[in-house]
RNA sequence: GCGAAAGUAGCUCAGGGGUAGAGCAUCACCUUGCCAAGGUGGAGGUCGUGGGUUCAAAUCCCAUCUUUCGCUCCA
């Protein structure tokens, strides 16, 4: 444990040390769990992206993308679920300082009025043996009545308290039923407290006319809104896909662990229409090809499992996390779920507007499945970089801070160096950077014994160092130096594009998903 | 939100009532020239912020912000 922690405050240094991650409006003591991706970092952020979007988008014909905007019309969420099931109204117990959900603690007391109809059954139907009616039982016996209608009185007044936002009745409520916190048993509570996980804020300048509106906590939405848009304009046929990758808010409780959890983070997903009944075979595919995608970056088969999940969200039929082990231990880092048509469905009831499809194979029109595939760019930023962060021993018992990105990912994918900053070394290093810079982004780097940039570039994950020296000027040839192996090689200046290129292009990393 | 720990230079940290230090990094120059840590010089901090106690606060007290950990929550 000891270590993970050494092991994830290394990660949050090098972040900030080497310009990846800097905490939002440091100069005014940080904004709480919020970060700015800075030079090298928004490059790496880019490339994680990019090679996320070439697999799923450019690489399959059924795949377009969209963009959608970050405001939607307030309506969306409800539809979707996120009014209701992304405001909870919590309570503390001053005793044990747990933290209950105020409704939660009401049902579960309701549960155990259940429990003892169950035990007035049970007992009954001893009594009575095979003449017991159950039904009968329940709807005459006027001790299971008297129990029944105290669930129900219990439940409507916490509905409508609920729906009021009377928060006070809820606590009221807690209090008269005499309900005990389960660890500490006292009655000791503090205030019931909404909590909106969405940010809200307003469209229209005047406050009459000002309409309510979130950011949007999550991307998926925008693409059900446009589902019908996309197929008829695209002329999409099921099965197809539409991907997105942008910005979400959620104004988390807690929000910790770095970019592992922010109140402003970036998706990359991915919405495949599917026709009923299919969602299965779907759900198997998309599953073994995310966890594909994830393997040719060549982090360790070791690092990932998945979760499939028990207890389902409201939406889901089926459900499974990729999990990747983070400095912290395994945690969630992709989800892959069969929305079933909850969501579609969901937005043709609230906008009357029909969202069907017509299969000319069945001459049928239905509301099509959807299976999706979401990942958190910012934890794929984080998976990346704290796997690659590494500290290696030496030969000459030196150590050797190494960020061993994948090529593919890095921000730079060479750093061109003479070897002296003299006898006209510089002018050729400079002018194979102008050559370079059209196809990678290169760095130049003249500083210092050649061992120490060799450490600097190690550090900051380029791949490749080339060396300009005195052999270059007789036969155009450099050195080419491996960042893991350390080892150099000698080419040709005119060759160094297409080695880099084999090296940093995705497609080579893409097709180890074959 | 509760509890614990922490916040001093870009990074890692020392100091502990008498107005700030180290290593590395950074910048300039010199030297060297293929795997970091030679030389000289420079820049960089009102010790997270705000209050209080004191002749005097980075140091003691209170509040607050931020971070990490535990609880809690998590589409």
């Amino acid at each position: 444990m000891a270590n993970q922690d050494d092991q994830f405050k290394k990660v949050i240094s090098h972040a900030k040390e080497y310009g990846y991650v800097f905490q939002s409006s440091e100069i005014y003591d940080g904004l709480s769990a919020v970060y700015d991706y800075a030079q090298n970092g928004v490059e790496l952020k880019k490339n994680i992206r990019d090679y996320w979007w070439k697999a799923m988008v450019q690489m399959h014909d059924n795949i377009v993308g969209i963009d959608a905007a970050i405001f939607m019309h307030p309506t969306t969420w409800k539809a979707s679920g996120h009014v209701d099931a992304f405001s909870d109204p919590l309570i503390d117990n001053k005793d044990s300082k747990k933290r209950y959900r105020a409704d939660v603690l009401v049902e579960d007391y309701c549960l155990k009025i259940e429990n003892k109809i169950e035990k007035e059954v049970k007992k009954a139907s001893k009594r009575f043996g095979d003449a017991f009616n159950k039904e009968e039982f329940l709807s005459t016996n006027p001790r299971v009545l008297g129990y029944q209608e105290k669930i129900d009185s219990i439940l409507s007044r916490l509905g409508k308290s609920l729906e009021k936002e009377d928060l006070a009745d809820v606590k009221l409520l807690i209090e008269e039923l005499e309900i005990n916190c389960p660890v500490s048993g006292s009655r000791n509570w503090t205030d019931v407290k909404q909590f909106n996980l969405m940010f809200g804020t307003k469209l229209g300048a005047s406050a009459e006319s000002a309409m309510d509106l979130y950011l949007r906590p999550e991307t998926a939405q925008g693409i059900f809104v446009n589902f019908l848009n996309v197929q008829k304009t695209g002329r999409m046929k099921i099965p197809f896909g539409i991907a997105q990758t942008g910005k979400a808010f959620r104004n988390e409780i807690v929000a910790r662990q770095f970019i592992f959890r922010m109140r402003e983070f970036e998706q990359m997903e991915m919405q495949f229409f599917i026709k009923p009944g299919t969602q299965g075979e779907w759900y198997e595919h998309w599953k073994e090809t995310r966890m594909k995608w994830h393997l040719s970056l060549g982090m360790g088969a070791e690092n990932y499992r998945f979760h499939d999940h028990e207890k389902l969200a409201h939406y889901a039929d089926a459900a499974a996390d990729i999990e990747f082990k983070f400095p912290f231990g395994f945690k969630e880092l992709e989800g892959i779920h069969s929305r079933t048509d909850f969501d579609l469905k969901a937005h043709e009831e609230h906008s009357g507007k029909k969202l069907q499809y017509f299969d000319h194979e069945d001459n049928a029109s239905y509301t099509p499945y959807v299976l999706e595939t979401s990942i958190g760019l910012d934890r794929m930023f984080l998976a990346v970089f704290s796997n690659a962060l590494v500290e290696e021993e030496l030969e000459n018992n030196t150590t050797r801070t190494v960020l061993k990105l994948p090529a593919v990912l890095a921000p730079f994918k060479a750093a061109i160096l003479p070897l002296v900053k003299k006898d006209g070394l510089p002018d050729v290093a400079k002018k194979i950077v102008e050559d370079l810079k059209w196809d990678f982004n290169v760095t130049y780097d003249e500083k210092d014994a050649v061992g120490r940039r060799y450490r600097r570039q190690d550090a900051n994950g380029t791949p490749f160092c080339i060396t300009v020296d005195h052999d270059t000027l007789e036969d155009n040839t450099v050195t080419i130096r491996h960042r893991d192996t350390m080892e150099q090689s000698r080419v040709k200046i005119e060759d160094l594009k297409s080695i880099i290129k084999k090296e940093v292009d995705v497609k080579t990393w893409l097709m180890k998903m074959k």
